[in-house]
DNA sequence: CATGAATGAGAATTCATTCAT
DNA sequence: TATGAATGAATTCTCATTCAT
């Protein structure tokens, strides 16, 4: 079935006979020197050499160096958003603190992954140069994911399990509660790994606060 | 004295008759074009022109490109620091909320200045290549602004106006209820201006949820 | 018969049931791109995908690139004599001023034909690359068309009718009395087209010259 | 002083130390190169070797190829104007045939020199790419001399020694009788030269069919 | 200090052509 | 016969940097 990288790309090599699928192979070449160099920082040649190919089988597959880039990026974007499922249970759980404590930890380990976190420093630092593809980003990944995050909320008010009157900022309350702080200084200093007691204990105390101004009176 | 903008460069030129200073100019062009189109988008040349020097002249006064980007950047960091002055009144308030309501307020509308939210976005895209910058960066901006706002909050505490037993985790909670979505948000789309009541509305109940957890029982 | 344009090319595809003939279609495409952009301006990729063929499909009806290019620039030329009929009454006239005129104006009209006056330009633009091309073309083309004229004067002469020593010399200044300032022009003006009636002006005058030179005294 | 050749390039080396004055050996470089192979023909690179610089040097004396091209097609063209000085004595002849013999063989063998013709065959072939260069060329260069034949041809009308008409026409036919049909010829079969003798006897025959149409009753 | 001229290496992209099916 | 995929070499143009003045 082949291993897939937290960005969801193949990382076995599935090529028969040295031949044919290039493509999956120059994606993933582009992919993964993309993320370590940015897009100025990467020539089409080094895509090419890493991929086994020649330069021209790239622009066979790819119009220019533009569209291989948005291309790229959005189809991880697509690719990182397994955290939705992690959402399941939530809406219909009777133990709110629990099954919360649960999402924040996910939550932050999805988030933290050090793949994921390099995917979003590429797209912000290539925002100037593509805003509608920062744009999409955003909409794709954490977007949805607060979209996703609100509607179990919601669920959660009608349920009589939590009180709030506009569930979005209640979303983006406990959203940057859990990750806020770990997340932003990750953009900055490296891969932003934690223990797991470490992060534990962020993703309890920020459901503690959650609940001290969310739950049912 | 001379105006300056929000990342603290100086506007008005202060060369004296044509002569001397070209440091300066050189300065100002080269942060101009940085934070437009990044560090491997920005070419020596295109900042020689700017600065209305030779390129020759660039090199005198900064070793090499990466020198003058990493002078430059820690420069404008250190500038980017005016809003701890609106901390000094926090720790001595007899009204906790009001004050907080304020301190949240400032806080976002300085975090989501659209020349430092650009430098945030440079300094995270550039930070595989220049990781100790990035560190740098966010220690001297991030992190000190929340070790200033840590340290109001334990006097809040010392002073029984607060209650918490892990300042620098409270500190954390209030800065991102206040900007963690925001701050998000903008990173990927666009300057993320807002209109002042907007951001009341964020502010406001962004503390009304720090309260709930950390106010005194 | 099918109707041709002024290059002789088919205007309407006379492939049958979308198979074979694909030969065709490719000199097609490849006549109109090469007329437009040059030898070197054109590349074999445009020249497959106007013909809607494969490039490979190409190369297995023309050897390579230059044949191509050789094979149909003597198509056309060969298609390109239509003036000739308009020579067939002329060496038994009875009234030579009236039928120089006539030739003259046909002439004129033909050889400042836009397609045609593109061939040469192209010829002539290649006319280092493909020698033997251009010297095939001359004879082929303006050499046959003054051959013709010149066995017409001979005929004239014989008949009494023009008065000259050398028929070769003489339709020379015929033909370049009548069309050499406005084809010079074209080649680098554009089309050369003009009004009927400032056609009519042009081949009058030279004849009038011609004739005074050449009528018999 | 240095030798000229027909286009005016200076042909020996003026340069000092192995340094300097690149943009001349640039153009010569480049006039040799365009003119033997075409625009496309011809790399930068090409250029540069032949030039003894480096690409780059190439650059920075012109924006790009096309100026390079055009700039360079325009200085050849303003030079190659070397036959106008012999037409200062016609208008105060007072032997029309004889002076006018002289003219038409100084005209035919300005117009056949081979570089001269290269250059014409050169601007035709490019003059889909840049077709106002090739009509500037038309303007200052064949333009310009039927323009000062013109105002000769006229002043000699009006000292009553030609009759004429419209000297524009005239001029045209003057042009075309003498060098129209080497001319084209040369175009498509080579340089076009031509014995003295030879030259001499097409002149001559050239200026008797004008003077039989323009010559005063 | 400041400069104009120069450079070698490398960028994206395109070309004519061939191979396996 | 026709094709889609691939290639190596070449194209225009840019970059960070240095040298001589």
């Amino acid at each position: 079935m082949g291993k897939r990288n937290a960005l969801g790309e193949r990382t076995a090599r599935t090529r028969r006979a040295g031949r044919l699928a290039s493509g999956g192979v120059i994606r993933e070449a582009a992919t993964t020197l993309f993320l370590r160099s940015g897009y100025l920082g990467t020539s089409m040649e080094e895509i090419a050499t890493l991929a086994g190919v020649s330069k021209q089988t790239v622009y066979t597959h790819f119009a220019d160096k533009e569209r291989l880039f948005t291309d790229l990026i959005l189809g991880a974007t697509d690719r990182a958003n397994d955290f939705l499922q992690h959402l399941t249970v939530l809406p219909e759980t009777d133990d709110v603190e629990t099954d919360l404590r649960q999402v924040a930890r996910r939550y932050l380990a999805t988030v933290l992954n050090p793949e994921l976190l390099q995917l979003r420093r590429l797209v912000i630092g290539e925002s100037g140069r593509f805003p509608d593809l920062a744009r999409t980003y955003y909409e794709r990944a954490p977007g949805r994911t607060l979209a996703a995050l609100a509607s179990c909320f919601q669920r959660l008010a009608e349920r009589g399990l939590l009180r709030m009157e506009d569930p979005t900022l209640a979303t983006r309350h406990f959203a940057y509660l859990v990750l806020g702080a770990p997340l932003d200084r990750a953009m900055f200093c490296g891969d932003g790994e934690m223990r797991p007691s470490e992060l534990e204990r962020q993703a309890d105390a920020a459901v503690r606060v959650f609940l001290a101004a969310y739950r049912r009176a």
